[in-house]
RNA sequence: GGAGGGGUAGCGAAGAGGCUAAACGCGGCUGACUGUAAAUCAGCUCCUACGGGUUCGGCGGUUCGAAUCUGCCCCCCUCCA
């Protein structure tokens, strides 16, 4: 089975530009493909994630990745799929993030086989006369207004800015078609009208094809996507989601969505993951469990994997062990506290309204006993355990 | 440039001088049931030293009283040019 096959089986390929020739180059390791990320963030998230092990996969096939940085695109941003206009960053702001995105980057890629290029290097540059005379007759300005990407936009509005957006990514796989010799682009299914914007401006400015093809987007049972809270993103760096909170993530997923996740975010072997579907429902809590871990160590490494399953066995087993557990260190001035002011300064409520109802609603313990009256003082000495609803638990230490 | 419509809580959307901290839906949180899932049901969902305080794009004005009336400004949409 060639790795085309393979990324058929796992369902990861949504769309491509010419079935035939990709399978050809990609399985003979002709390929040299790149995949772009705008640095929206200062950190990578589970989407990035899934775009970078396929990038990893098709490197372990023998083909080349380019890596682009968006620090040029990054100054437009991107309207594909929105509902409404991205904040417009600041220059220092992209690159702060771009910086944050290679440090990330350099777990899953091995640089050292990869290119890595930032189209800022390019792009600001450009000069509008000459790019607007250059690649300006090769858009059709009637087709664009149709992409499917701009869908949403036609109705709440859309800015010069972002619609030349497309112009900006089509440029970048032209430029790195002549100047590096790339030949494909991968990219999330989102990305296909941009994409393929790309693969025609080669075909009219060259008259040679270059290929694209799109990763299926991470969606639930429901098709919402996936890798969201109601806080935003589950990001790769573990300052902003804990490897705790990540494990926990994916532990709780949707049943329905377990193997397609196991398919779709890990290197596990396909027979292995046949093996694993096929356990029955009474043991999906071991499937998740496999599949946190697994995503966990591929994100943050083996031991802190290790760590997280332990803290959650440990946690939801009722077993009193708090090693692993998530804490948080009470500064020095904090003398003794009400447990609503306890909940305030360690994060886990965001207003002292919301601890004190959380309270009334019977949603806090401390130590394995309910906590009832919000005003409850604790000298926190060594170290206590609180519980918010079922499956917050934090431990605060002095 | 002209005409019209609009900006209300995380989002969608009512409200059109006091009864409005603001209906309803979504989302989120807590509880019950469970399997750390889903579905379902119930409650909660601006802040607070619980006396109050601060909100309806921004800054002023009218009024005893303004999300509601008014002046200017900013932003968005539609049509015309």
């Amino acid at each position: 089975m060639g790795i085309y096959e393979e990324l058929q089986a796992r369902n990861l390929i949504a769309q491509v530009t010419d079935e035939n020739e990709i399978r050809e180059l990609i399985n003979k390791g002709n390929a040299k493909f790149y995949i772009g990320f705008d640095p929206t963030a200062d950190s990578l998230h589970v989407g990035h994630f899934m775009a970078l092990c396929l990038m990893k996969r098709l490197q372990m096939a023998g083909n080349t990745p380019i890596v682009l940085l968006g620090g040029g695109t990054g100054h437009v941003g991107d309207p594909s799929g929105r509902s409404d206009l991205r904040q417009m960053m600041s220059s220092e702001q992209i690159d702060k993030n771009v910086e944050a995105f290679k440090k990330q980057m350099s777990r899953f890629i091995d640089f050292n086989n990869a290119l890595v290029v930032n189209n800022k290097d390019w792009l600001l540059k450009l000069n509008y006369v000459e790019l607007l005379r250059d690649v300006g007759p090769c858009f059709s300005v009637n087709n664009m207004l149709r992409a499917e990407c701009y869908k949403q936009r036609m109705e709440r509005g859309l800015s010069f800015l972002e619609f030349n957006y497309m112009i900006m990514q089509a440029y970048d796989f032209y430029y790195l078609n002549q100047h590096y010799g790339c030949n494909m682009q991968f990219g999330g299914d989102d990305q296909w009208s941009n994409m393929l914007a790309g693969t025609e401006l080669i075909r009219k400015k060259t008259g040679k094809d270059a290929y694209a093809m799109t990763i299926t987007l991470l969606l639930n049972s429901e098709g919402k996507k996936m890798g969201k809270t109601a806080n935003g993103a589950v990001w790769l760096d573990p300052n902003k989601t804990t490897p705790f909170e990540f494990f926990q993530y994916w532990r709780n997923i949707d049943d329905a969505d377990v193997i397609k996740c196991f398919k779709l975010l890990t290197f596990i072997p396909l027979e292995k993951i046949d093996e694993i579907a096929s356990w029955g429902d009474e043991r999906i809590n071991e499937k998740k469990e496999m599949l946190a871990y697994e995503l966990t160590k591929l994100v943050h490494g083996e031991e802190e994997a290790n760590k997280s399953l332990q803290a959650a066995r440990n946690l939801f087993s009722g077993i009193g062990n708090d090693e692993n557990m998530p804490s948080y260190q009470l500064s020095e001035e904090v003398k003794e506290a009400t447990i609503t002011d306890l909940l305030v300064i360690s994060g886990l409520c965001s207003s002292k309204s919301e601890a004190r109802r959380l309270i009334e609603q019977g949603g806090v313990s401390v130590d394995g006993e309910k906590v009832t009256d919000p005003n409850k003082v604790f000298d926190v000495k060594e170290a206590i355990k609180i519980k918010k609803g079922k499956k917050t638990f934090l431990k605060i230490t002095r």
